[in-house]
DNA sequence: TGCGTCATTATGTCTAGACATAATATGAGG
DNA sequence: CCTCATATTATGTCTAGACATAATGACGCA
């Protein structure tokens, strides 16, 4: 095994099996090495990870400490409908039910409406912009036959996305569209999405409450 | 600025901004070293930290690679709720409706049922099971005072935890706990907890829905 | 043409040593 | 007893070189 493997991950099992407890001093790095019979520079190496994830909290001077666990965070994917649909064994189908461009003074947008079935059965509705001027390409993509985001996920590298998470009562014309009664709950999801400092794609999507949730999952100094 | 840090930080702008696209080959670390005239060692750190940050994908003998964007995934941050009221400016307030302990044939659970209040309103209904094998010293907490989240936080360390997050209509007493309509729409945030392969507490918390959303940001290439 | 072998090559890891940096501990002076 | 300057110390970063590892591509053989 490698030495700086073995390191972080002999800590890092010390530290999550609650022997040594947050604020807890861990051994210098020259006491490491002389330790595990490697140099020091392989001790840090093996820290800085453990720092990165979070595990431990170096300072110099003072030394390295077992970290305060952070407040829960966890990492949430919000995958492609058609792939989670898919992943599920459920036959997913997407139909659009407006799509137009929005001409302004000097940039235009495309406006998207439309639901995702699955398993026959209405699971969300989208209501989509996208910006022309960032994704020109957008323009002759046919989003009658590609859901939106599928589209995207294929043609946009690497954004920077908010989302905001609620629940609430579907509309009259929401609920009618996912075949529900009004008012039922619904999981509204909108996503702003950005690269650099200008908008991409703003997308709304409200699920059925019966059908779906959202899982995350926060692994202890890991990251996804 | 740090060598290291510089070419991380124009390689990962020059991804980030689009210019390098994904699959696009990234110069060998020989390269690299000799246009910024450092060592390899100190390229191939910032390599590795635009690696771990799934920015670029690495393959022996193949080269670096500019990595293709993940499917959409965010840290989602699920704070203790005495701390997101108080930064929110509101008075927080926690009151117990139930305390009891569960006995069983050879481990006992501590059962808890109370209310969030923000600002002198409802704000959630939590519901929690604590295992006392995992969590001895919370037999004599007194989660009358301090809500059982904020008393944990504090005293148990570095955990795993699962989030299911969901939209629900509020049942008879649910609202009526919640101060909302029989069927209010509301969000229903379950998270189970655990130190290695053994739970430590189960809580059900649901949110009225208007006055509570999840926000969660994903930042390309930059980790939690 | 097809296939297996081998040299090449880029990354992966490590070493021993050096200097930088920042924060603590110490001691001198008031 | 307090304050400020200084020495100490642990981490942070870097270098130059070495060997390991794995995958590719080219070569030779059938």
């Amino acid at each position: 095994m490698n030495p700086a493997r073995r390191i972080r991950d002999e800590i890092a099992a010390a530290i999550r099996s609650g022997e040594w407890r947050p604020g807890d001093r861990v051994p210098t790095e020259q006491d490491l090495a002389a330790r595990y019979g490697c140099a020091r520079a392989t001790v840090s190496k093996a820290l800085a990870e453990l720092a990165a994830a979070g595990l431990v909290e170096r300072r110099r001077k003072a030394g390295t400490f077992v970290a305060h666990p952070p407040v829960h965070s966890a990492v949430m994917t919000v995958p492609d409908l058609a792939e989670l649909i898919a992943a599920r064994g459920e036959a997913y189908r997407w139909e659009a039910r407006a799509i137009e461009r929005v001409p302004a003074k000097k940039a235009s947008a495309l406006h998207i409406e439309g639901v995702h079935f699955a398993a026959g059965e209405p699971l969300a509705i989208e209501t989509r912009i996208i910006e022309l001027a960032e994704v020109p390409a957008a323009a002759d993509a046919d989003f009658a036959a590609v859901a939106p985001g599928t589209w995207l996920l294929a043609h946009i590298p690497w954004t920077s996305a908010r989302h905001v998470i609620r629940a609430v009562a579907a509309a009259r014309a929401e609920a009618a569209a996912l075949a529900v009664a009004g008012g039922t709950a619904c999981l509204e999801l909108k996503r702003d999405t950005w690269r650099g400092a200008r908008p991409v794609t703003h997308v709304r999507q409200l699920f059925r409450g019966d059908r779906f949730d959202l899982v995350a999952e926060f692994q202890a100094g890991s990251r996804p």
